[in-house]
DNA sequence: TAACTACATGATAATGATTACAGACTAAAT
DNA sequence: ATTTAGTCTGTAATCATTATCATGTAGTTA
């Protein structure tokens, strides 16, 4: 559990607190989600300092933020590289854990040195699906 | 060029504008973007009208909106679906006009009907790249 | 063409998310 | 004990976006 000291930074309980819910968290939480899990047990918790733990993470390595969610930020605890499948009616995402090996032409490449990829597949979940259909 | 026609909404002199603007954009304007560049032919024209004509181009699939810029929305004009190139460094976008047929097993879908994907790669630009190397 | 009406405009206010700030605090290090 | 570097919190400020509403007008219809 306290395999926190090789993040690089200061642990101090409200970090911990945070590294904690993160742990084992499945999904991919605003900042909002966060302060208010983590702000229970820990009443003093300031907004801002959830922002400061995940940007000093986000620095780490340790969480990734996405922007799949336009006008908020999510943050994604995963540790591996993977991609996301979010539904066109409710956004619900979910993790597609596998990686793709995606030629880009030299040309299309315009001199850049290509690191990685993500893939935001888009498609309607199950639910969205029996909403579509009874509303014929 | 005054194809505006059928795209279903009436035709002010401000959407016009709007349009003629990002008719032969290659770029991914933001939203203010599109008010600076239009304003200056158009005084009077307002953010409002910017965000509720991007909006209505949306629904109408003349624009997509790109969730690259995390806490600004940009738009692409760009008719055919394609994929883009992002530098790490600058946040430089290129497009990637390509189509890529991507696997998704039975389980990871999740019951969902997948639709579509957009691939976002991630890189160096070459001037990045110089910077990188006369940091040294 | 004239009148009508649903829809669009634009100035501004409100909201929501994020960032900036400054003083208080904490845990080493001297 | 004093210093120091880094962190915490509450709050203010900023930035992008959305909502409001009185006024204007495009497209339709008579
Ligand atoms: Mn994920
Ligand atoms: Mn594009
Ligand atoms: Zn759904
Ligand atoms: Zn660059």
């Amino acid at each position: 559990m306290e395999h926190y000291r090789d993040i690089g930074f200061k642990l101090t309980p409200q970090r911990i607190a945070i590294l904690d819910f993160l742990e084992g968290h499945k999904g991919h939480p605003t900042a909002e989600d966060v302060y208010k899990a983590v702000v229970k047990r820990f009443p003093t918790m300031s907004f801002a300092t959830v922002y400061n733990t995940l940007q000093a993470l986000k620095e780490r390595g340790r969480v990734a933020e996405l922007s799949i969610d336009p006008g908020k930020r999510r943050f994604d605890p995963g540790r591996e590289p993977h991609h996301h499948l979010v539904c066109t009616g409710c956004r619900r995402i979910v993790d597609i854990h596998r990686s793709y090996k995606l030629p880009v032409s030299e040309k299309e490449r315009a001199g850049f040195d290509i690191t990685g990829n993500h893939v935001e597949f888009h498609g309607r979940c199950p639910s969205c699906k029996k909403k579509l259909l009874s509303a014929v």
